[in-house]
DNA sequence: AACTATTTATAAGA
DNA sequence: TTCTTATAAATAGTT
C-alpha cells in the first residue's frame, strides 16, 4: 500500500528501514488498539527496534492488569538477579506445564516454551559466565596498562625535575560521561 | 477498509465480531512479522479473545536476542540493592503461583502468563543490550585513556633524549589469553 | 512532516 | 468457514 509494492525482506537503506519502523509500529498499535475496542479483546503489542528501543502497548483490562506492570518491573530488575531467580522461574514453568496436562489442552505452546526454556538455561550460563570472565580480564588489564602508564609517567616526569602530568586526570575509574551524558542508569530506562 | 466504513467501537452483533476477530487478528500478526523482517526489530503480539482463547506470535529471533552475550554480571549490584530488587520479583512469582492454585485454572490466565514470560525476555534483552552499550563505552573509554598516556610517554620520554620506554609493550588492544585461552570476540559480544 | 498514488486489509455479501 | 469484491485504510516513495 504505497506507490510501489515492496517485498516483504531487511530494507536495506537505512534511513528509508527507519522511516517505515516507524511508520509500520504506529500502525501496528494502532490496528491492535482497534481489535481489542472492536472486538472486546486483550491485544498486547511489545516491539523492539534493532536499536534497542521499547514500544509496548497493551489494551484490554485482562492483559493490561497483568502484563503492563511486569514490563515496567522488567526494567528494573538487574540480570544478576534474573540468574539468582532463574531456578523458581524454571520451576513455575513446570507447574505451568503439569497444571496444562489436566485440562487437555494444547500444551504444544508449553512444551516449545520449556524446552526454549532449557536451551536458554544451558547457552545463556555458558556463554554469559565467559562472556563476563572475559570483560573482566579485559578491563583489568586495562586498567592495570593504565597505572603502569601513569607510573611510567611519574618516572619520566621526575627525571626530568617536572612533577605536572599533561594531559590526563584521574577519573577514578567511574564510567565516563559519553557524548550525550549517560551515565549508568540505576534502573534503566523505560520507554513509553 | 471494507465496503463500508466502520467506528471504532464494540461490534454489537457477535458473529460479525467473531468474524471480524478473526480477520484482524490474522491482519495484525501478519503486520508484525512484516514489522520485525523489513526493519529487522522483534515483535511479539498477544491477543486474547473475550471468549478466552490465546492468539500468540512473535517474530525476530527471540533465542538468538537471549543468548546476546552478557555483561552485566561486570556491574555488581551491592547486596543492598540485590535485596531491593528480588523482593519485586518474588512477589511476582507468588502472585503466579496463586493464580496457578485457583481451583479451575482458567487457560486464559496461564497462556497470558506464558506470553508473558517470552515478552519479559524481550524486555530483559533491551535491557542487557544498553547496559553491554554502556560497558562498551567504560572500555573506548579505557583505551583512549591508555592512548592519551602513551602520547604522553613519548613526549617525556623524547624531552629527555631517550627514547626507550620502561615497562609496557603494546598489546595491541588485544585481549588477555584467559586461563583457558579464551579470546574476546572483536565485535563485542553485545548487540547482535 | 505532509502528500498522494498505490497497494493492502477488510466489511459485507454470497 | 471460505471466497469474492467494493471500498476504506495504510503506506512507499516523493516533496
Amino acid at each position: 500500500m504505497g506507490r510501489r509494492k515492496i517485498e516483504i525482506k531487511r530494507i536495506e537503506n537505512k534511513s528509508s528501514r527507519q522511516v517505515t519502523f516507524s511508520k509500520r509500529r504506529n500502525g501496528l498499535i494502532d490496528k491492535a488498539r482497534q481489535l481489542s475496542i472492536l472486538c472486546e479483546s486483550s491485544v498486547a503489542v511489545v516491539v523492539v527496534s534493532a536499536s534497542g528501543k521499547l514500544y509496548e502497548s497493551s489494551s484490554g483490562d485482562e492483559i493490561e492488569a497483568l502484563v503492563k506492570p511486569e514490563i515496567t518491573q522488567c526494567f528494573e530488575l538487574d540480570l544478576a538477579e534474573k540468574i539468582q531467580n532463574y531456578l523458581p522461574h524454571k520451576e513455575l514453568l513446570e507447574t505451568v506445564q503439569s497444571k496444562l496436562e489436566e485440562p487437555n489442552v494444547d500444551n504444544v505452546r508449553v512444551d516449545s516454551l520449556i524446552s526454549l526454556e532449557e536451551q536458554l538455561e544451558t547457552a545463556l550460563s555458558v556463554s554469559r559466565a565467559r562472556k563476563a570472565e572475559l570483560m573482566m580480564e579485559y578491563v583489568k588489564s586495562l586498567k592495570e596498562k593504565e597505572m603502569l602508564l601513569r607510573e611510567e609517567n611519574q618516572v619520566l616526569a621526575s627525571q626530568m625535575g617536572k612533577n605536572t602530568l599533561l594531559a590526563i586526570e584521574d577519573e577514578g575509574g567511574m564510567l565516563p560521561e559519553s557524548s550525550s551524558g549517560n551515565k549508568i542508569p540505576e534502573t534503566l530506562p523505560l520507554l513509553k
